[in-house]
DNA sequence: TTTTATTAGTTGACGGGTCAACGATTCCGG
DNA sequence: CCGGAATCGTTGACCCGTCAACTAATAAAA
């Protein structure tokens, strides 16, 4: 008996691992940082909008935010102005050259998704969703 | 249709966040950070060990180990000797007082644990060891 | 209205990870 | 035996995230 313990210490470990492991390969396939796929992302969504907003809606700190956006400015991804109806908030957008590359993007970020998954059936990812859920539910209740 | 589409980004953004989630939270309960940790209880488990062999079994780069084991030698729980037999290598063991602290680290990791995982009974512990073992076994191929 | 508090954004410093370059040691083939 | 190839560890530079301190602008209160 305690033949193979699945060992909670498992769980543990994987997610340490998998997180080790998907970020550099999403970068790799995609051509672009998680994060700042994100913010492409959200820009695409929203069309124009605050910093503020933005590190609300992805979570990250504001410090971070700002530094993204200096690098994507840089490559000529977004455009940044300042609200004339509130000189302390800055509204982002994507640019026309942010447009067109986020459609590639996007198409790679499916390919690593679809390829992450390779192997799971509807109900598996379904389950799989449920659990993830849960476990960011009791991260956050401590 | 198209009710509530379990969707392939979801998954992968839950796994984002979840990483996101449980380093800090972690290092909050436990007081230590998870990697530290790896390395103790690594230390623990073989008492004394080359630093090569510890960056491969734990699988993080040389230059993260060196800066590491120099914070643990300063809080003074590990010791580093030359190996007499080969002065490239240097052993590193855990000292008294390292043993000492790694057994209350080891409760504090049980704990946080069991709250992580609250709520999953040992059949859905033992589902979601090996979806992730898939996912990272898919990632490997990336 | 003037003062105070709040908000948005930037910057600096730090910890954590990576990679690339380097010195020292050991191994091995000519 | 000796010179080139590996190996081990360190360091420096960089990216990504955090927090704390600061400025500028606005909102709220006295």
């Amino acid at each position: 008996m305690t033949e193979h313990l699945p060992d909670e210490d498992t769980i543990f470990e994987l997610l340490q691992a998998l997180h080790k492991g998907i970020s550099p390969k999403f970068e790799r396939c995609a051509g672009i940082t998680p994060t700042r796929f994100r913010l492409l992302q959200e820009l695409f969504r929203v069309s124009e909008i605050s910093q503020i907003s933005l590190q609300k809606t992805l979570d990250i700190d504001a410090a971070a935010v700002t530094r993204h956006l200096r690098g994507l400015e840089d490559s000529g991804m977004i455009a940044r102005r300042n609200n004339p109806a509130d000189n302390r908030v800055t509204l982002v957008s994507l640019t026309d050259h942010g447009r067109d590359h986020i459609n590639s993007y996007r198409e790679e970020k499916t390919r690593f998704i679809s390829e992450l998954l390779t192997g799971f059936n509807e109900q598996e990812r379904t389950v799989l969703a449920e659990m993830l859920t849960r476990l960011q539910y009791n991260i956050n209740l401590l």
